[in-house]
DNA sequence: GTCCCACCATGAAAATTTTCTTGACCAGGC
DNA sequence: GCCTGGTCAAGAAAATTTTCATGGTGGGAC
């Protein structure tokens, strides 16, 4: 009402009959006040013209990429996915890397500061590579997590905390269905199931391979980098010239290592062997394009982003599992197999 | 001394002879205390045991990503190595995402709160696709700012505020140069040079052009998309029928977009056309292996994230210029050009 | 029905942070 | 040389946030 004399906290306090610590908490939303006494401070507000919004302190939550020494475009678009979704309900993200070791007892992990202190960030979602012992540690706190749940290493337990898969056992089968459909049946599935990830997908291929009553066959090369078991795997496999017509990588890049070896061995692809990739990141720029499982990654951060604001508002809630579905997307890296084609071109 | 119970900060300004907001300004290094006085206050809190650093307030520096739908690998690694940069001095990023008109006068950006906020972030660093009006914004407050230079939609002006680059003209250079070792003169760049990024490399490749005295000659397709760019720009190359022997893509995903052209056009790399690219980040997973010019990302998020951090310690410093350099990596995409090798054939 | 206990919203008080004020120091102009 | 204005560190005061204490409420046991 005054000529633009500075309003304080202490004023609209005053106003609205209520101590200056419950507008504080009105305001930064932080601890609980019951709906009446903060839809009263809020209409006191207005009635000063003292814009409360303004003065939120935003909030944060940690994304926090475990055990991955570069971020990857997998891991990117759940990041940009994430934060679009905290930015449309007042959240913002920090963005934290973190290597530990699956066997550190939990007490013994070295978490960086900005973790531990309650009144930085109020939850996190957790991409990469994760284990209990951080789920537990961080379990002792009152963050709120969310975590992206494929590539948790094996064994955890449910918990505190929401999970966000995508469904990629459901793409491991969608897409050995594919292959079995252009009539493979000699289908082998490269990737180390040791990696919670290629093991749910080998999952839905193995179902799949069952269903069609033929056996599941893997390779699985020790070693991490995909591209490189995708190609050792296939060199391998060539090699010991057991029967094969299709492969099955358990993800684009391994996909990339496969075409490779293929190639090497004076093959092509598709037509003298199909390749099947699942995640959808490198399809687009391969020759042929690979046919692969589209996982919606924004979505999956999205997912995760909602899953921490939402128990931000509700924190004493059992674990809940989201499940994000995926859908095959078909290139040119698959057809009919040679006998197939051959007999077709018979009987023709 | 006492049995545990607990030292407040106050304890520490009494014991100190010094005030309260003294202390909280040690504590939290915020505002100006002369060294002695910190000393002071550092060397009491030892003797009571009290660990400041526990106390400090963890710092935040906000990593705008402008005007990019989304977080392409080429960013996610300036964004690596700025966290990597900060945490090591204590600071914390924020991923933000904003997207502007470079129109849009300064005053009338919208921006995000928490970006005006004075009490939330420190500092930017600005990655992606930026313009004047923000810089002008930003100058408006009193955050630390740093940009990363090469993507700036010019014309813009130097000011209070930092910017990294890398050597993309140099890098420009050193593949022309080594096309030209190779025999080219029929050497064309592809690439929109109303982009910046392209620009700057075309700079480099025209020096090397004219120092040899060849004519620099570009195709510059009217679409945003690199790799659509380099294919639309490959075919009316090939379809004009004018003559070419290399092809230097301002980007890899451009060069991405040559390959298939040339593919389709039944020809070969490098058989029959020598193709070069810019940043190493596709060159890996092409076949054959491209030629490029490596960029350390991660140097070019350090460098930003130091300036930053350096500028908050020191603001009134005029802008610095940081110059990352680049280095050209050779693949298996470049060979002397047909008729050179043809008359080398005839020689032998 | 009544007692007990746990929980929770709230105000009061304490602690901390931010803003405002002061006095010291320095550079430049007269 | 002396005044003036500007800058800046630091304390004082104000504002805000956090912690602590309290009283009310509701659910379950007896």
């Amino acid at each position: 009402m005054a000529k633009g004399k500075k309003i304080r906290l202490q004023d609209l306090a005053r106003a609205a009959g209520v101590s200056g610590a419950t507008v504080s908490r009105v305001v930064n939303r932080t601890g609980k006040v019951s709906p009446a006494l903060e839809a009263r401070v809020q209409r006191v507000a207005d009635r000063l013209k003292l814009d409360l919004a303004a003065r939120v302190k935003p909030r944060l939550i940690g994304f926090v990429l475990g055990n991955r020494p570069l971020l990857h475009p997998f891991h990117s678009r759940i990041l940009a996915g994430c934060e679009a979704a905290c930015v449309e309900q007042g959240y913002h993200v920090v963005f934290l890397s973190l290597n530990y070791r699956p066997d550190t007892p939990a007490e013994a992990l070295d978490i960086p500061r900005v973790m531990l202190r309650q009144d930085i960030l109020d939850g996190f979602v957790l991409a990469g590579i994760h284990s209990q012992n951080l789920l537990d540690r961080l379990a002792q706190t009152s963050a709120a997590v969310a975590v992206q749940g494929n590539n948790v290493q094996r064994p955890w337990h449910e918990g505190r905390y929401d999970a966000v898969y995508y469904d990629d056992v459901e793409g491991g089968y969608a897409m050995t269905r594919h292959l079995q459909g252009l009539g493979h049946r000699d289908i082998w599935f490269v990737g180390n199931r040791q990696y919670p990830w290629f093991d749910r997908c080998y999952d839905g291929y193995a179902r799949a391979m069952s269903e069609a009553d033929t056996p599941a066959r893997v390779v699985a090369p020790d070693c991490e980098a995909p591209r490189e078991a995708g190609y050792r795997g296939t060199i391998s496999l060539l090699a010991e010239g057991t029967p094969v017509t299709a492969i099955f990588a358990g993800s684009d890049a391994t996909a990339q290592g496969v075409y490779e070896a293929v190639r090497e061995a004076g093959l092509r692809v598709p037509e003298d062997i199909s390749v099947g990739g699942l995640d959808d990141i490198e399809a687009g720029t391969m020759h042929p394009r690979l046919d692969t499982v589209r996982i919606e990654l924004e979505d999956v951060g999205r997912a995760l982003a909602d899953c921490v604001m939402s128990r931000l508002e509700a924190p004493h809630l059992e674990g809940r599992r989201v499940m994000i579905p995926t859908t095959l997307v078909t290139g040119a890296s698959s057809a009919p197999p040679r006998r197939a084609r051959m007999a077709r071109a018979r009987r023709a």
